[in-house]
DNA sequence: TTGTAGGCGTTATCAG
DNA sequence: CTGATAACGCCTACAA
């Protein structure tokens, strides 16, 4: 609301002296920071630690032409991370909050919602999908296109070796591989195997898939952690060069296309998580731009992964 | 300088109210925001991208008891890192900043130490040792280590791939297999091979060093995924698990101790991530809570890396 | 030992 | 359309 001349003027003044506004002192003022917190994992856990590091890396990405900033912290578990959210909210006046690793009775989301915090999540809210806005995966229609390429391979005795009931991100996967084969008439029961995370539970389960009555003739696994000790225990792992011809006697998927399926050769499943994070993103200026309007697209946004094949499946 | 009682009614008081220093308004006050900004790579290599990762992970860790907090920043070059330094400076008060990925010529080094602006590098400055504070890992230590211990297995002709000479990092851990080599008598003249950093790079540089006159019997590689090379090009390579017996003909060990590497239980040489961010913090802290004292130890640390023998060597 | 005034750089409000 | 003024919360200095 002022002539176009004057506002060149004050352009031109503003360039010419290099002025910067004070996030500080508008910070003080308005009190949004223009700051995003997100969560960094402790430690790693090697083979699938990664994904939440690309995720990252993706929010970062996203947030720089938004003018917005990643600030990192760290959190031993769920108590710790809100009293986290507690201090950087009072102290620095974060603009909202990017939560991961949901899980069922997750306290953090109802803490930051009773306050009216804005934020997102990188995973569903198991328990109550349409109270928050997020963006997650779909790790079933990741599986059921895992096993429909194999039963387009061939394969009708599919097994899966998955993680124990109860985690949300674990029963979806499973849901889509016993989808997958429902479609096909076949009956999944009996095919499957129940392992925490990690190689040689992988090796165990796959194992114990081959050893029942009718084995199976190929896996589809939860992670890519268990993919490889299936790998291993049904001989088809080796080496990691492009273009050698399938080994295995029974194919394997794992899940999340991590470097060390690339290295091995190990079909898997890939996660869009830039893509995620850019959703994330978005969906957080939207709220934060415009307070009382409806998220775009309901604020829900299911992403469909893509099977990576290589030669182990 | 007051009273206990008073001071103790004072306290009671902050804990009954839940009352937090705004950062804002102490930042605007006195210029210092309790920020330390920090890179993170734009996008993943895979197999070797995620020691910055693992190194952002410690530094976030070694931020918080600090009362420290980790701003997360991304620029595609030099430059562009350097006008993120303004902006960041100018609108966001950054205390100090964490470089990483040092190389010769580097030109953000002294766009910082001109400005006065504290900060510490992971990683050497290759140019002049002696200006800034900087925490490293010792690259020919590392590789010192993977070469004697080829030599107590009774290795003689052990070669050597790596990067093209002027990279600082790669001449490093050249240097301290040549200077293993020449501590045993051996002369290590054509037994080195050198290459862009990638799996099929290390397997062609392999075939090379099998097919001279006298080939080598070992090979110490500057990363992980030439190893994974050199490790599919001598035939050594396979599946993951830990206790099978090593295959190859060819010893391999790599570097950086990748997730990669334990899977596919490749040999290699572990940097100390977690405590190269500790001291990065402790350097930055020292230099930030007494600005015009020497940094302990001179502000200069080397940090020894460790070999993580597998199957391959 | 304790209370009070001023200013850091913005933005919002209100009178010209 | 423009210019002046107050207030955000903290810290420092100075007065009581």
């Amino acid at each position: 609301m002022v002539r176009p001349e004057t506002r060149q003027r004050v352009q031109d003044a503003i360039d010419a002296l290099g002025y910067r506004a004070n996030q500080a002192a508008r910070q003080m003022r308005t009190g949004r920071s223009r700051l995003i917190a997100a969560r960094i994992e402790p430690a790693q856990d090697g083979i699938n630690g990664s994904i939440l590091d690309r995720f990252l890396h993706g929010l970062a990405d996203a947030a720089a032409p938004a003018r917005y900033r990643v600030l990192l912290y760290t959190a031993a578990d769920d108590a710790a991370e809100i009293a986290t959210y507690d201090d950087m909210l009072s102290a620095y006046d974060i603009d909202a909050f990017v939560l991961t690793s949901t899980h069922h009775a997750d306290t953090r989301t109802s803490w930051l919602a009773e306050r009216g915090v804005p934020f997102v999540t990188f995973g569903r809210p198991w328990d109550a999908l349409g109270s928050h806005p997020w963006v997650d995966v779909d790790g079933a229609a990741g599986t059921a296109e895992a096993t429909r390429h194999l039963l387009r391979a061939g394969h009708r005795r599919i097994g899966f070796i998955g993680w124990p009931a109860g985690s949300g991100v674990g029963d979806d996967r499973r849901s889509g591989w016993a989808a997958a084969l429902a479609e096909a008439g076949i009956d999944g029961h009996g095919l499957d195997a129940v392992t925490a995370d990690g190689v040689a539970e992988g090796a165990a389960a796959a194992r114990d898939l081959l050893t029942r009555g009718e084995p199976v003739t190929a896996i589809v696994c939860c992670s890519d952690s268990l993919a490889l000790g299936a790998l291993h225990a049904t001989g088809g792992a080796e080496p990691a060069m492009p273009g050698t011809p399938a080994p295995g006697r029974v194919a394997v998927i794992g899940f999340d296309d991590t470097p060390v399926a690339q290295a091995v050769g190990l079909t898997s499943i890939a996660q869009p998580l830039g893509e995620a994070a850019t959703h994330c993103l978005r969906l957080l200026a939207a709220q934060l731009d415009a307070p009382d309007s409806r998220p775009p697209g309901d604020g829900q946004i299911l992403l469909a992964p893509a099977l990576v094949p290589r030669r182990t499946a």
